[in-house]
RNA sequence: GCCUCUGUAGCUCAGUCGGUAGAGCAGUGGACUGAAAAUCCACGUGUCGUUGGUUCGAUUCCGACCGGAGGCA
């Protein structure tokens, strides 16, 4: 039921990662220590995946590339729903292709969960878009949470405490592995930790020391994507039939302006939601970030200093 | 120029029949194991425009002044 994961590659050569908040520059001094150090460029971000998803994501363009090869970009339809599971199959796959012709693989990317799922040997089970999960949504919305809770505790006491009542999606969640594979999840993230890490990794953060400097360059970036053309690229995705329901049409700066385009809202009103759920997204990311110890934080006062990272980054990398 | 209304948290506003104040939004912190750009939790002290007066006590009442909105000329 579970994808392959066995063939680990050993934790030694190791890779890059560069993570942090949206508009710090990721993209950049990825596809730049890419260049210096030779390497190529895996992508750690849930919304890439997607094609024709471009503007609205920040997708790196040819010129930004810099002539190196990047993966994991739009590699399914917005209509298909991917999730960390399928990142860590496709991502295995890849890293260990690149690992096998001695080159440094580089994540790039700010989707936390992706990424440290990636490095941990962590694996998933029970794969959630089945009709169990509409089952227990449903026995979640007629019998409420705190029944719903209840019930986990009787199954999974300790993980019923950790859960708040209105926590819909991991309540369910709950349920839906012990549902499918008997076992609990609190015994499945038991087990997945005591895994071996996948990879060695040497990992950088990108931030700003103010953040009001960072929540500016947020704003300034989707006034860009807006000029770019993000409208007409969220109605095209409209017309090709993209639910507004599914996966990629939650991502941010999408939903809103689905939401302008059906006339749910201004188009000002929604690009200042855009900017807005920018701003909070770069918090949650921070405050991911901020608990994992392990992390190398480049702290950028004003304009990043892309160069600087790339150096300092090969750097370090040498050092390993 | 005169009259009326108005000035309270970053924003929109409520309120105190006089005992120094509270909502929504914003913001901040946290969580996070097959939706993660998703989802969930917690957190509300601010010269109550300024300045005099009345009062044991004023943001609340009275006066003046300053800013804003509207009306009459």
């Amino acid at each position: 039921m579970s994808d392959k994961a066995d063939k680990r590659a050993p934790p030694q050569p190791g890779l890059i990662v560069i993570t942090g908040p949206t508009a710090t520059g990721k993209t950049a001094l990825g596809a730049l220590l890419a260049k210096s150090i030779g390497g190529e460029v895996v992508s750690a971000d849930s919304m890439q995946v997607y094609e024709h998803m471009d503007i609205g994501t920040a997708k790196p363009s040819k010129a930004e590339m810099l002539g190196i090869t990047h993966h994991l970009l739009s590699i399914v339809p917005p209509w298909e729903d991917y999730s960390v599971a399928r990142y860590i199959s496709d991502a295995t796959e890849c890293i260990d292709d690149i690992l096998s012709r001695n080159i440094v693989p580089i994540l790039v990317g700010g989707t936390g969960l992706y990424i440290d799922s990636l490095l941990s040997g962590r694996e998933f089970l029970a794969r959630g878009d089945t009709p169990l999960r509409r089952s227990l949504e449903e026995e979640y919305d007629d019998t409420g949470g705190e029944a719903m809770l209840r019930r986990l505790s009787e199954i999974d006491s300790g993980r019923a405490q950790r859960l708040h009542a209105n926590d819909k999606k991991r309540i369910v969640r709950a349920f839906e592995v012990y549902e499918a594979t008997g076992k609990t999840i609190s015994q499945h993230d038991l087990e997945t930790q005591a895994l071996p890490p996948r990879y060695s990794a040497l990992k950088a953060a990108l931030t700003f020391s103010d953040r009001g400097v960072l929540y500016a360059r947020i704003d300034k970036r989707v006034d860009a994507m807006v000029s770019e053309g993000l409208e007409q690229e969220v109605r095209s995705l409209l017309g090709m039939g993209v639910k507004p329901s599914t996966t990629a049409m939650q991502a941010i700066g999408y939903k809103e302006m689905a939401s302008a385009i059906l006339g749910e809202c201004s188009m000002g009103e929604a690009v200042e939601k855009i900017k807005m759920e920018s701003r909070r997204y770069a918090k949650r990311q921070l405050s991911w970030l901020r608990r994992d110890q392990s992390v190398n934080w480049i702290i950028f006062e004003k304009a990043p200093d892309i160069e600087g990272a790339a150096r300092r980054l090969a750097e370090e990398y040498e050092k390993k």
